[in-house]
DNA sequence: AGTCGGAGACTACAGTTGTCGTCGTTCCGC
DNA sequence: GCGGAACGACGACAACTGTAGTCTCCGACT
């Protein structure tokens, strides 16, 4: 596995517009952005900047524009967090940031239905 | 809700001490983490003064010695992680990460039970 | 009582993150 | 073909992190 890097909350928000549906230009992410966060344009452009350096986006040059693709999924940077969120707990529990998640995000009954599922199936293999 | 402070991933490995079995010595978080961690003992120094600064942490002198306590429980960081991992989310869905937890920590039946009872309520509640 | 060993305070310093500004270049419309 | 608007490159800078060194002081041992 070939190390994918930890992205932070600001490239996030980025990564969740390339994601939605790349290839993506700096206006369109910007103007995704700006407004949700109070950032301005340039700000946007670091972050994507950055991206590229991290080896999580990739561009190419449309006139003189870059269209940006993601090079990781969201699965993967999401696999990321949640690592890191166990190197926190280091051992504790997780099901109190689970339970904390169930009461406090939103999710559909297929969403509900489908993490019983997974749960039966761990529970079934101790 | 007064604010409860972001902490670090490697604040969050003091913390962990410290919340096990308060108050405790810096000596006892520095027996405890350096071998796990490759710190020296003035890096765990550092940041038992630096929680104690975020607000997160509290001592009494003993002696020539400060004994440690938590200002705020586990619970409550944990909220607060949780809530940064919805900032990056942005809405997208999080029962992926959660499967992700599913899969990748251990959870004991007791725990897996609960989880699923809560699934049970919030299915009801939609 | 003097000393030394360890405790916390203060300092350091590079890398990352959040937030932009400026500069040189390049396509598009006239 | 030329001027201006827009784009990416590069630079900036303060705050936060990771990681530790030095200084000073106080209490315990001799």
């Amino acid at each position: 596995m070939p190390e994918t890097p930890r992205i932070t909350e600001s490239e996030w928000q980025v990564m969740n517009v390339v994601w939605e549906s790349p290839p993506v230009t700096a206006q369109e992410v910007t103007d995704a952005l700006v407004g949700q966060h109070d950032w301005s344009a340039r700000t946007v452009k670091t972050f994507l900047a950055r991206l590229v350096k991290k080896g999580v986006l990739e561009f190419e040059v449309d006139g003189k524009r870059y269209l940006y693709s993601p090079l990781v999924t969201r699965e993967q940077s999401l696999a990321v967090e949640g690592k890191s969120m166990l190197g926190r707990l280091r051992g504790a529990p997780v099901s109190p940031l689970m339970a904390w998640f169930v009461r406090h995000s939103p999710m559909d009954k297929e969403e509900i239905e489908q993490l019983k599922r997974l749960l039966d199936k761990k529970e079934a293999e101790l």
